[in-house]
DNA sequence: GCAACTGGTTGCATAATGCAATCAGTGTTG
DNA sequence: CAACACTGATTGCATTATGCAACCAGTTGC
């Protein structure tokens, strides 16, 4: 990270981290998809990320100290990238994000599903999330008695609309 | 605006609205700094736009419906712009992405107390500021007896630190 | 009439992005 | 042990976005 920014202003210096077109969906579908690998981010992802713009955007997400990598065990050349609790606390954004996206722009059903879900959790199910997602990346400790984790809660609801969607298409 | 998104997921489609290092800051500078001119965005922002630059993304963010345009009478070319409704919403996301910013960049004090203040208050506060932006941007009859408006104490915020800072010099 | 101000536009250089092909190391299979 | 698919990338090249400085025409105040 080079420390010529533009101005100390904090909504200025967020665009500077993901002012652009790729960075928040890397971050999207590592903590609503669950994917940790290069070749699950790859092919993943709705919109067709190319090669080079992934590794690029990994580098700088790392170089922000939002993500790490690991040697992943089971093979050599692969990577496990983990959140950090920088990218973790995004999470409001996220759900905020997704609900304007949902209110004002023209989404398709099936994908805004989770942010509608996510908006009517509210702050306890943001809070819920962000502590399932220490669990899984950092390793942290879950709290106890949660039910179903947020993201299957979500996945769910994903579900449904597909499923309904199928039955009308009958 | 053409229709050719990437995907419809709402995250996507809000990146695709101010996934760039500009829109996001001009809309900033109306919610909070009250620039409503061509020449005020120009001069005010702490950041330097450019007017061509300026000038493409006041035409894409009124495609969008993030804000309209008026002549204003005082000057036959002189314009007024308005946010939208769409554009007033983005308060919250302004609150967090400021507060997430506050938290984790290298924000100066002074730039980054409103985003504190506004944090602070919570959504009582953001949706007092949308009211008063309602009013003051669409002519929307503003809820009687709120007190000083949010963007007065935001303003007091930030003279409470600079003569601080100015007292600390002497 | 003249200077300052209004919201821009134009030309050109540089930087970012996007696509397709390619790469070398690793594991798996026959 | 040879062939093959999978790993995370990198390279070359075309297109697009951004940035800077200069310029422009109409408007207003003096």
């Amino acid at each position: 990270m080079t420390d010529d920014h533009r101005s100390g202003c904090p909504i200025n210096l967020s665009l500077e981290v993901f002012g652009d077109k790729w960075s928040l969906l890397i971050l999207r579908d590592m903590i609503f998809g669950g994917r940790r690998h290069f070749r699950e981010l790859l092919l993943g992802s709705q919109e067709g990320i190319s090669s080079n713009i992934l590794a690029d955007r990994l580098k700088s997400l790392m170089a922000l100290d939002m993500l790490t990598r690991a040697d992943d065990p089971t093979h050599k050349q692969k990577g496990i990238y983990s959140l950090t609790e920088m990218a973790i606390e995004l999470v409001p954004i996220m759900a905020h994000l997704g609900a304007w996206g949902s209110k004002w722009l023209p989404v398709s059903e099936e994908l805004s599903i989770r942010a509608i879900l996510l908006e009517e959790g509210g702050p306890p199910m943001w809070v819920q999330f962000m502590s399932e997602l220490r669990a899984e990346q950092l390793g942290a400790l879950l709290p106890p008695g949660q039910g179903p984790s947020v993201r299957a809660q979500l996945q769910a609801g994903y579900q449904a609309v597909m499923a309904r969607k199928a039955q009308l298409a009958l």
